[in-house]
DNA sequence: AGAAGGCTAAAGGTCAGACACTTGAGGGTC
DNA sequence: GACCCTCAAGTGTCTGACCTTTAGCCTTCT
């Protein structure tokens, strides 16, 4: 599985003719051997080739082996290190390494990337809430199931505390509330994905404190789900959830298309 | 919006210090050039300082902004690229573009790095199955609301002509009506959120060919909920998707781990 | 005049080689 | 035994050159 694993499963790049071409003609534009390169190391990772944590060789090594220069070596690793497929270390332990799958590299670029569809019209607010909506629910049906003490607790943590209606607690805590749900659904997929969806509603369509009384239901809202999820009542859960949510609704809508303020 | 909006917002490098330490210590190690350029890129491009198509400038002229050499920028504008934040054209009339967000690279990008977390088990059959319930029944159920003439004559094509019972359609009609049914529910986001989901199904799980009687079987869910789709009778739709679900589900769960042979 | 073909310049793509910086390890000194 | 120094491997960065691609322009031939 080391470098010669590798090294037996590279096509070395000279005049490279790839056959695909979108625009149907019979002849194709060869890509940058920077993309070919890093093409081949993604594929040899995607197939486990090469396994997690394992050490691929110095880029001049590589640059040998791909008959390349070592700066196309770095570009294409740049791409990879970008997608989160590898990472670099330096000094004499230093090195290019397969990374870790982690569920908060998706988030963040999920958030990342919802975030410009919507900004692009590619998606309307009413479709990111719509399926806010058909992931949070669902979750919350979840939570109310699975939900361990230290979801509870996690959750419980989210409330405001007491009746003291804290002023400043609205906004952090409605963000970390939903989070937390989701946490509690037990399935990282659906965390995973719901999450960035969540907070690009938040970043993007939430901007200022709204009143008060606002907050208060939005607090008593999530005590309900709060409650219904301790029981582990999944429908009152996931019916409380809806409602929640149709609350909110109005409030994103509203802040749509009010975005791109220059001031920051 | 061109390039004197470039180069206000750039910070010319030379001994940054970030603030933020994972390992909490006051100390912080300076990210590398490319990096603090690619980081500045990314923030006009999603603050939409740059707009989409926007030509950036020449790599030179971006070098000489950034106080860097031509080859870090080049590293940092692979990482973008990679992102598909950005495109790059050669010729007289080449230079880097703002790209413009598309679901089909969120779609690429989700498969395969849902495919390396299963893969790494960090999310597990369970949890995809669960969460492609999740996603697949709603859109059912929407779809039977929404779909349009187009969704209807799509979804037919790809159920198996007449009685024939042509053994070769199992599989790809399979994956076909799937993916009907996603686009018909008439959420994008849902869309490019569930196709990725079903697509490592597929292609991680189901191998071979299951027996004639399973794809048959399979072949009558999937005009049970086109009928119910034809209808516009969402609970139906949602139901039929249901159960058709949890007859699929043993096949992928009895392919699971069975995975990485080493025959391609 | 119009079409075909070649010239040119701008911009990305690639290369070679050098040097700087980072960091772990091994060895030497007190 | 603890501390410091040096060394080496590897990534990070720079310079400067040359190649390749491509659109527009210009020339030339019909």
């Amino acid at each position: 599985m080391s470098v010669e694993a590798i090294s037996s499963s590279i096509d070395q790049l000279d005049g490279a003719t790839s056959e695909t071409d979108d625009s149907g003609l019979p002849i194709s534009p060869v890509p940058p051997a920077y993309e070919q390169v890093a093409i081949q190391l993604q594929e040899l990772i995607i197939k486990g080739t090469l396994t997690v944590g394992e050490r691929l060789p110095a880029e001049g090594e590589m640059a040998a082996q791909f008959g390349v220069s070592r700066s196309t070596i770095r570009e294409a690793l740049r791409g990879l290190s970008s997608q989160r497929l590898v990472y670099t270390k330096r000094g004499v332990s230093g090195g290019t390494f397969v990374a870790e799958p982690s569920s908060e590299h998706v988030h963040t670029y999920l958030e990342t990337t919802i975030g410009l569809l919507s900004g692009a019209d590619v998606v309307s607010v009413d479709e990111i809430l719509e399926a806010r909506e058909l992931f949070e629910v669902p979750a919350a049906r979840l939570a109310a199931v699975r939900r361990s003490e230290d979801d509870l607790s996690r959750l419980r943590a989210t409330l405001a505390p007491d009746d003291g209606t804290d002023p400043s607690h609205g906004f952090e805590g409605h963000r970390e509330f939903h989070f937390a749900i989701l946490k509690a659904s037990g399935n990282q997929l659906l965390d995973v994905i719901a999450g960035p969806v969540f907070s690009v509603l938040e970043t993007r369509f939430v901007r200022d404190r709204t009143s008060s009384g606002f907050w208060a239901a939005v607090e008593t809202d999530h005590r309900d789900i709060f409650d219904a999820i301790t029981a582990g009542d999944s429908e009152a859960s996931a019916r409380f959830m809806h409602s929640h949510l149709e609350r909110l609704r109005p409030m994103y809508k509203r802040f749509d298309r009010a975005v791109q303020t220059p001031s920051d």
